[in-house]
RNA sequence: UGGGGCGUCGCCAAGCGGUAAGGCACGGGACUUUGGAUCCCGUAUUCGAAGGUUCGAAUCCUUCCGCCCCAGCCA
């Protein structure tokens, strides 16, 4: 969080010492609406409108919606609601590749009047061939060297649709024997008769990003254009264009490792496979890394900023842990979520000294690790549910919890002390436990100060509601699924226990009012969300972090 | 075998010639009206390897090794 500081953030400060840009820094984040938007995104939203931030400059967001047949505007949507989500705002600054069609074109045209591009006739395959290889030189087109009037009526025609798909190219002439394969003439506009998702049918060749993108930046006046490693042999390419039109900006691209996540996939295409496929229920699917997904898992834009701030930035291929994600949410939560009781598997317990009909309150803290929070009440009553887990009949050593003749702690209550378990005659079934109270414990303590060595949570019988909760597990076994075998398929490490295991719980009256988005922290249970399906009649709640409790079940 | 990058603790990551930050994870202890809480304490004689320069190197030079990216009219 600013200790140190990384590299983009020290070329900054050398162009800003250097006098570059008056000073100033303009970044932007240039998603193309093709899918949703995933941790792995939020890394670099975070790097671009928070490098922005740090110099008192501007963060732009602007869709690189130069390739219609992949995009959607449910992608740029949802796009918008999750940067916004996420706690980023680019004020006017909202800008599509789209929008700059026409100046785009025209900078071709000037390309093309300096000699600097032509329209060359090969098709893909040929293309290719052309291009050499990795070790060996390509050799030039044979519309290389076409005058400028016809290219400049080819290209004109390839505008007008009179060629069909693949026809011909528009093509950067640069150098064919480069050793960089980016710069063996690379395509610049293809002729796509497709719908786009805003200019509609408007246009029938679209500029590709190698070419849009530079222009793009320089156009929006951006200063540094931070995007991923896998960028960097294009950087060439990037400053050939800016330096080959006529246009007085041009923004310094400076690259950094993407973000892997261990037990994550990232890959869009694996994601959208999984969507499509119904291997989930939809992009906000609680398992998935998507920004809806974590969002609707209950993670909070905070703990995923404060995510993003840990994992620093850096040139070196690297897959985080998502031990660290976790943490992050945990700290979060911990020190915002209030504390609630909830039986997720009930055993009912009679007070047989508790007076019939009686019902009184208790208060109890929401969060012990914030006092502004305050207290709430809650009922208790003579008939209450403990979690079955936390009585044994034949305790082993060092079972602190309740057990016949141990007296624990009822957390907030009283002390109760097991004096008979009633059983099924026939099937030896459990059905209730009979407890005698100290009055005298009453808020949990007692005048002669003795010291129980268990507390348990409870709610009582009578008040409880049913609730739902959701135990979402971590979607892949495997430590990187991203990165398979050959021969190997993804699916196969995607958990089978991960699908939504839905259990029937008692929860404490209070939590019948809830909105979906809130965050509690079941006692001894873990963190968990108000789910978006919850009704009036029935909370339905979310577990938060989970691979913990995959790997401990993987374990056994 | 062309070009571009990267190699510092199990995982991230500082360091930029002056003698290895920090976080996560992990281990141990303390505390607690349930913590997946909190607080302590511990963890790289060593920086991919080997040479060299230097009083002194993770930092400079040389060579070697390993990993990633590029042959889309995807971004």
């Amino acid at each position: 969080m600013g200790e140190t500081k990384d590299f983009i953030r020290t070329f900054i400060d050398e162009d800003i010492k250097a006098g570059k840009n008056g000073g100033h820094v303009e970044t932007r984040f240039p998603p193309e609406p093709n899918g949703y938007l995933h941790i792995g995104h939020s890394k670099a939203i975070c790097i671009n409108f928070g490098i922005a931030g740090d110099y008192n400059g501007l963060c732009h967001l602007r869709f690189d919606d130069t390739n219609p047949v992949k995009e959607d505007v449910e992608y740029v949507d949802s796009i918008m609601e999750d940067v916004k989500w996420l706690g980023f705002d680019w004020g006017k600054h909202l800008y599509y590749a789209s929008d700059y069609y026409e100046k785009i074109y025209k900078y071709a045209v000037e390309l093309i009047n300096k000699s600097k591009a032509y329209v060359c006739d090969l098709n893909v395959d040929e293309i290719r061939q052309y291009r050499g290889t990795l070790t060996e030189p390509g050799k030039n087109s044979p519309y290389r060297n076409r005058s400028l009037e016809e290219n400049l009526a080819m290209f004109e025609k390839m505008k007008k649709g009179e060629f069909p798909d693949g026809k011909c190219s528009l093509r950067a002439k640069i150098d064919m024997a480069h050793p960089n394969l980016n710069m063996r003439d690379p395509v610049i506009y293809r002729i796509k008769h497709a719908t786009h998702h805003r200019t509609g049918d408007k246009w029938c060749i679209y500029p590709t990003y190698d070419y849009a993108h530079p222009v793009s930046d320089a156009i929006e006046k951006i200063t540094h254009s931070l995007c991923s490693l896998e960028f960097e042999d294009h950087r060439p390419l990037y400053d050939w264009v800016l330096d080959n039109i006529t246009i007085d900006c041009h923004p310094r691209q400076i690259e950094f490792a993407r973000l892997n996540l261990t037990y994550t996939v990232m890959s869009k295409r694996k994601l959208l496979e999984l969507v499509q496929n119904k291997f989930v229920s939809g992009w906000d699917d609680p398992r998935l890394p998507t920004i809806s997904g974590l969002r609707r898992r209950g993670y909070t834009s905070g703990s995923i900023r404060d995510f993003c701030d840990r994992i620093g930035i850096a040139k070196s291929n690297s897959t985080v842990d998502l031990a660290l994600l976790e943490h992050c949410i945990r700290e979060d939560l911990n020190k915002t979520a209030p504390r609630v009781m909830v039986v997720l598997d009930p055993i009912k317990v009679v007070i047989t000294t508790y007076p019939d009909g009686q019902v009184e309150e208790f208060d109890a803290e929401n969060n012990p690790e914030d006092p502004s929070a305050g207290t709430r009440k809650i009922p208790f009553s003579k008939t209450i549910y403990i979690e079955r887990e936390d009585f044994r009949e034949d305790p082993p050593k060092k079972f602190f919890r309740l057990a016949p003749g141990q007296e624990v702690r009822l957390k907030h209550a009283y002390y109760i002390t097991l004096e008979k378990v009633i059983k099924d005659e026939k099937t030896g079934e459990i059905l209730e436990l009979h407890c005698k109270h100290d009055p005298q414990s009453r808020g949990g303590g007692t005048p002669d100060n003795r010291r129980v060595q268990g507390t348990l949570h409870w709610v009582s019988a009578g008040h409880a509601i049913d609730a739902e909760v959701r135990l979402y597990e971590n979607l892949f076994t495997k430590s990187d699924p991203d990165n398979t075998k050959e021969g190997e398929d993804f699916k196969s490490f995607i958990n089978p226990n991960s699908l939504k295991n839905l259990i029937n719980c008692k929860a404490e009256p209070g939590l019948m009012n809830l909105k979906p988005g809130l965050r509690f922290q079941f006692l001894r249970h873990g963190y968990f969300c108000v789910d978006l399906e919850t009704t009036p009649a029935k909370p339905v709640f979310n577990r938060i972090v989970t691979l913990r409790d995959t790997w401990a079940k993987l374990n056994k």
